[in-house]
DNA sequence: ATATATCGTTAGCTGTGCTAACGATCTCCC
DNA sequence: GGGAGATCGTTAGCACAGCTAACGATATAT
């Protein structure tokens, strides 16, 4: 609470913006049944193509067991389908199924829809300077996963 | 990727950095016993002065029972008091004990730590930007806070 | 004095995250 | 060929966060 310019009192900021800002994009979820961890699976899902349950884990930075629910979960709903791998037979391969397709769109569009308002209501200048931060956001995040604990 | 679509793909962005962001501070969390939730309320005692449970629990954009089990979760850590009052005995002030404000510093630094090194890697310029962006976020988010779902 | 409103808690549900342990399978190497 | 060891996904079991519904205690208004 010195300056404010220390980067301890940012991280400390973006933490805190990040935790609240998710409380209120969780309140989207209900009418959905896609949570945020579904949500952004099923994305990985639907875009990077098929891929088995361990690489999926990883991308989203999580352990198998933990994946194996959120895509069991997503099964149960009909989004995503296990397919056997033939060639080896431990492998499980997960890939989206049409209705899954539609369901990250939908979904997507009422999770981000609230956010996306608000983002819209800023100035073009405002909004470039928010692009510029998300970037450096992702960034910093990219930049901790490698490091150890 | 087309420019309408900008402040949805940006909404996007941010959404899953934010994701992803949590996801990897939640590493930091298994030393210390203190979670984000409990961090962030803990934070908002300190800082805040005593306030009733209702309180934070708006403060914190939760219900009150789920602030009852994270106040719960504090007060046995020793981090917290609950006080009763004299005038309206339906009310339950939450105040920090010197133990809550000591973990506050601590648990705070731990889990923000990585993220702070990894914003501390930034140029000047750059720090400035996240500077911004994340005031952006803060704005953005407040005005989700008054809107109906 | 009675009715109503407010506050915090309890109970019970869903979902996310973890570790430990296991069965099935593949691979390496003798 | 066959056994040892590695790898993959699952199951079981724990802690926590979020919610609604229902309740007891208390305060307030009529």
């Amino acid at each position: 609470m010195t300056k404010g310019h220390e980067p301890e009192e940012l991280a400390d900021q973006l933490h805190s913006a990040a935790i609240h800002l998710l409380r209120q994009l969780r309140k989207e979820d209900d009418a959905s049944g896609l949570s945020a961890p579904r949500l952004s699976a099923l994305s990985v899902v639907v875009f990077g193509g098929p891929l088995t349950l361990g690489e999926l884990a990883r991308a989203e930075q999580v352990k198998p067991p933990t994946m194996t629910r959120i895509v069991s979960g997503l099964e149960k709903d009909g989004l995503v389908k296990r397919k056997g791998d033939p060639r080896d037979r431990r492998l499980t391969h997960i890939e989206a199924t049409p209705k899954g397709h539609k369901a990250l769109a939908a979904g997507r569009a009422r999770r981000v829809k609230k956010l996306a308002s608000a983002v819209r209501q800023l100035e073009r200048k405002e909004l470039a300077e928010l692009r510029r931060g998300v970037q450096l956001v992702r960034d910093v995040v990219a930049s901790m996963r490698g490091k150890p604990a």
